[in-house]
DNA sequence: CTGAAAGCGCTTACAG
DNA sequence: CTGAAAGCGCTTACAG
């Protein structure tokens, strides 16, 4: 069944049948009735993708996400779809499983024109090629981002938000913390350490490079990596993790040696995920509004496919400490005050 | 740029480009050569919406997920995605929210032809609307199913792993044991329950209906649902929940009482997320193989795309009973034996 | 307010 | 092995 078929069953031309579902003010009231009826009885459905195919519109957009299963990017994911689907968008689903190959595979679909635009939550390829991507199609990053790069940007501070996780340690008395940052090669990472040593050294706390670890964000990772500063001949009292995850091995780690979390070291997680509450001890964390970053993610990357001018490119989000058990400390909640 | 364009420069005829691209076979080495030259010079990309408005293929499939923040759920779409990406297949992913209304229009998508086949992970649709689609379209069910529904599905044997887990909690000596329930509009929350209540009656064990309490997947519902439990007059001192987000409140909730698990009261989960093993004390559950399911799913749907016959509609795949810390047992994994 | 006609960018059956 | 031509199902600028 297709739209001129529907036409002839209402005596209409296939114009009139289009118009009426796209354009139904230019249509006259009866003539509509009409049409509708018969579309109504035989069930038609317009052909989306010869629908698309005219319009140059897909109504598609794509995610690129590093890794579906992590709890926190689920999250950020369901923020985007719930704004596209409420905007008549559908998403594509590009899981690189943490390969940069997948991820350039993926940006062929914009070439291709298989979808409208793109939000990337992994952001690990060329800088320029991003840029020279970011001009031709619409494009936002999110979470993720690169330096000085001038592409639409949804994020909270990493920097601040480590600098404040670490001087809550440091307000709690602690002088030797460590800390064990994400895989090197990721921005997050490298920002959240610049915090970390931003709040060392405006405290005048020395930074022992001993005290700094890379783990690969798993449980496991973390569990590893506090093994090797436990084992130090002076370990730290306090340690601030790169995420949740990482920071629940920790914790293992510190039972797995008969210490306690927060009595013997005490410990501040990074993402809020739904476990770190439930974990015990609760973790201390920095919460990122993660449903939030995915509704101003795709929001902002509606605005570009409408040809929209964008205000802001760079949008930064507050980030939240939260006080849980494992920092043995009774405030509850610190709210980040900075906002851009 | 297009097709027509690049065909100019290579001085050949469009149809020859495009057999180039799909039928390389067709072409003689030289003609071939000269055209992929220029494709590379120009950076070609055929237009994707132009072929799927003409080959009436969208090689897109379409997956609808009830919650996608879900840890369970998130690791069966991931296997989906790999078998369809490395099938050339695009996957949109459709997260219903828990919300009926939203899976129906999901299906739209499947009448307007947006997508060349659906993979439903959440099956509480109309039973007859589901088996009238199934014979228009390529459709899977897995992980929820319908009782005496035609149509392909993936999926374990949800009474027989509920009779198993009962079981074992009866084999460690106990008889007071309860059982907390998913949402029972659910089939899965059905099918479990009826597998417990056929471990207590094959056992001569009393179903005391004060023991089964009806939760909603949440840690929260598992939490009140326990202490429900604990505060009857004769607590169990066993149970099996429907879940391991479940099975987590439920320890909490026995430690808010002051006592033990597993010396006070024993607990089995449903699903083996990564939490469960990382929980203190790690859960004794049953684990689904989540990744290997999707990869199933997906290509029984690349089967019936293709047109092949099925021989299995329905596909039950093997759970196995993972021993955690929650129940005080010493064996390690007992194996389900039962195939279909 | 409505219709006739063109055209979006490909693929493929047909002819040579 | 290659080309000319038709056509997939819509939408929209144009004419009336």
């Amino acid at each position: 069944m297709k739209m001129s078929d529907v036409a002839k069953l209402a005596n209409v031309s296939p114009a009139t049948v289009s118009r009426v579902l796209c354009h139904p003010e230019l249509v006259s009231k009866e003539t509509k009735q009409k049409v509708m009826d018969v579309i109504n009885e035989v069930n038609y459905k317009p052909h989306a993708v010869a629908r698309q195919f005219r319009t140059k519109a897909t109504k598609i957009i794509l995610v690129v996400v590093p890794d579906i299963t992590s709890a926190f990017f689920s999250e950020v994911l369901r923020g985007i779809e719930h704004v596209a689907v409420s905007s008549g968008y559908q998403v594509i689903l590009g899981d690189t499983e943490n390969n940069i190959e997948r991820e350039a595979e993926y940006i062929n679909l914009l070439y291709q024109k298989q979808a409208d635009g793109m939000i990337l939550l992994t952001a690990r390829l060329d800088k320029y090629k991003l840029e020279a991507l970011s001009e031709q199609y619409p494009l936002v990053l999110a979470c993720e981002y690169i330096d000085g790069l001038n592409v639409p940007t949804v994020s909270i501070d990493n920097i601040s938000s480590a600098r404040k996780a670490t001087e809550h340690l440091i307000q709690l008395g602690h002088t030797r913390i460590a800390h064990i940052t994400g895989p090197i090669n990721i921005v997050l990472s490298r920002d959240r350490l610049r915090g970390y040593k931003q709040a060392m050294i405006s405290h005048d706390l020395e930074i022992d490079s001993a005290y700094i670890q890379e783990g690969d964000q798993t449980f496991e990772s973390g569990y590893n990596q506090m093994l090797k500063l436990l084992a130090l001949e002076l370990p730290p009292t306090a340690i601030f993790v790169f995420n949740d995850d990482m920071a629940m091995g920790v914790t293992k780690a510190v039972k797995d040696c008969h210490l306690k979390v927060p009595e013997d070291i005490a410990v501040v997680g990074f993402d809020y995920i739904k476990m770190s509450s439930i974990h015990e001890p609760s973790l201390t964390t920095v919460a990122q509004p993660k449903y939030e970053m995915g509704k101003q993610a795709m929001e902002l990357l509606l605005k570009q496919i409408s040809g929209e001018p964008l205000h802001k490119k760079k949008i930064v989000m507050k980030d939240e400490l939260i006080i849980g058990e494992s920092c043995g400390s009774k405030i509850n909640v610190i709210k980040s005050l900075e906002r851009i």
